[in-house]
DNA sequence: CGTGCCGGGGG
DNA sequence: CCCCCGGCACG
């Protein structure tokens, strides 16, 4: 025993060594030698040690954002041509950069988000840039049509996100009021079609994903789900990033938990969602909400929408097969849909309910290494964060397919209900005050050892991820 | 599919 | 105890 952990260590070891020498020093110029046998770190010393690592990751940034980017796109080759010698090596040294890429862009990812979260009311309240608003929406109609072609848009990403923001911005005021004044089914379902042709009924994991990607590294790419409600719009210019706002990852989570839901009804009370998201004392006055749903009649679907145009959508390009002529209409699809009403009062209560708690787990009292840590744990967050909006964002659809699929389809929504954050939703739908199942506990998010050291440097790990049990040193 | 970590080992 | 690891939940 003793002599095959030895045996394994010291492969460990070489593999270190291999991994170490070249070409990692060119991933990691900043901390060669002190990856090589740096003693335990422990206290306020790892804090040093920690934020040192941190600048190093910002350092890289610039370009592994670029690499990532031009792979992402569609220029492999680009990868490759980095120059990179030995094959083990260079295999290697990827994944390091790998991981190191994923750091910048978490790092990145920090602004966009904090930005993105600012609620689109308040944005439009502060009226500071109508202009950027307005090009920032052409431009967003234009990438949602261009949507499809995702391999391109990569390389407008990158600018974009440099551009800080900004052009992202797509809160459509003009909008807003166009599609709330005249309910014209037709635009409706156009915009409904870019969203329910796309994602989760046509391939569910697929596109999600992409489109999940795609937002959190973009930062502004909404197409689909701005479409599918038509307001909303969680991007924000980043200048505008929030103070007030908090983005534990904790309450981040929370957010989403029970956001998702409240958007039942599409966008009605998406100020309120906001209000709520950045704990503003608004005296929540609810139109006493009945929510009215439409759900598809189709036997074994089940689908329900919040827009009589998303439901027709949805069956005459899911059941009835008319894929092409998506906008029009000839009333057939009426047969095979019903209306249902909700009570979103629950959903207020479930909010209101659950939304102190989530104050106290956002601000886990911790180090002050904890908090140099933090912003970056956050970022790990943010991708899912990221989502969040987004599946706000397409409330009627993402939303409600996600809880049909829970019940009938995807199996993977099912395990999820099981989960601290998927079984608020559960609670919203159901309207019974709140299931707490004892199920496993959440999962600490955030980085710990593995991702921090990274497998090569596993000695640096705290003895519990070492013996695979709960990390002890980065703790959530 | 990678990651966090529980439960269950061996020494 | 200390040290691992199988395996599973979760994202």
């Amino acid at each position: 025993m003793q002599a095959r952990r030895l045996a394994k260590r010291s492969s460990m070891g070489s593999r270190r060594l291999s991994a170490a020498a070249p070409q990692v020093d060119a991933v990691r110029p900043p901390k060669p030698e002190s990856a090589w046998r740096p003693p335990r770190r422990e206290g306020s010393a790892a804090a040093l040690e920690e934020e040192d690592e941190d600048e190093d990751v910002v350092v890289e940034v610039e370009e592994e954002e670029e690499e990532e980017e031009g792979g992402l796109g569609s220029a492999p080759p680009a990868l490759a041509g980095h120059g990179k010698g030995p094959l083990r090596g260079s295999l290697k040294a990827a994944n390091i950069k790998r991981e190191m890429t994923f750091h910048a862009f978490q790092q990145e990812d920090v602004k966009s988000d904090i930005s993105r979260k600012l609620p689109d009311q308040q944005f439009l309240l502060f009226t500071t840039k109508e202009e950027d608003l307005k090009t920032a929406e052409t431009k967003k109609l234009n990438r949602a049509h261009e949507h499809e072609k995702e391999n391109t848009r990569s390389v407008c990403l990158l600018e974009q996100k440099r551009k800080v923001v900004s052009s992202n911005i797509d809160v459509p005021p003009a909008r807003k009021s166009l599609e709330e004044l005249d309910m014209d089914k037709v635009t409706a379902a156009m915009v409904l079609t870019s969203l329910s042709t796309s994602p989760l009924v046509r391939s569910p994991p697929v596109r999600p994903n992409e489109s999940l990607n795609g937002s959190w590294k973009e930062g502004g790419f909404v197409p689909s789900s701005t479409s599918s409600s038509g307001y909303w719009s969680w991007n924000a210019p980043s200048d505008q990033s929030n103070p007030s706002t908090p983005s534990p990852p904790l309450s981040a989570d929370s957010f989403k938990a029970f956001r998702t839901p409240s958007q039942a009804d599409d966008g009605i009370d998406e100020g309120e969602a906001s209000n709520l998201l950045f704990d503003e004392p608004i005296p929540r006055k609810r139109k006493n909400s009945m929510k009215v749903m439409f759900k598809c009649l189709w036997k074994n679907c089940g689908k329900v929408l919040s827009t009589a145009a998303g439901i027709q959508k949805h069956i005459r390009t899911i059941h009835l097969g008319r894929v092409g002529e998506s906008d029009y209409s000839d009333g057939e699809e009426d047969f095979y849909y019903t209306e249902i009403r909700l009570n979103t009062d629950s959903v207020a209560d479930g909010l209101s309910s659950l939304s102190p708690v989530s104050p106290s787990l956002a601000s886990p009292p911790s180090f002050p290494t904890q908090d140099t840590i933090r912003p970056e744990t956050s970022c790990a967050k943010s991708e899912t964060k990221v989502m969040t909006p987004l599946s706000r964002s397409a409330p009627t659809n993402l939303y409600l397919v996600h809880t049909d699929h829970a019940y009938q389809v995807s199996p993977t929504h099912n395990r999820a209900a099981g989960s601290g954050e998927q079984k608020q939703t559960h609670t919203v739908l159901s309207s019974p005050p709140r299931a707490a199942f004892g199920l496993r506990k959440p999962r600490g998010e955030g980085k710990k050892c593995r991702k921090v050291y990274g497998m090569e440097n596993r000695d640096m790990w705290c003895t519990a991820c070492r013996w695979k049990k709960a990390c002890q040193r980065f703790i959530d």
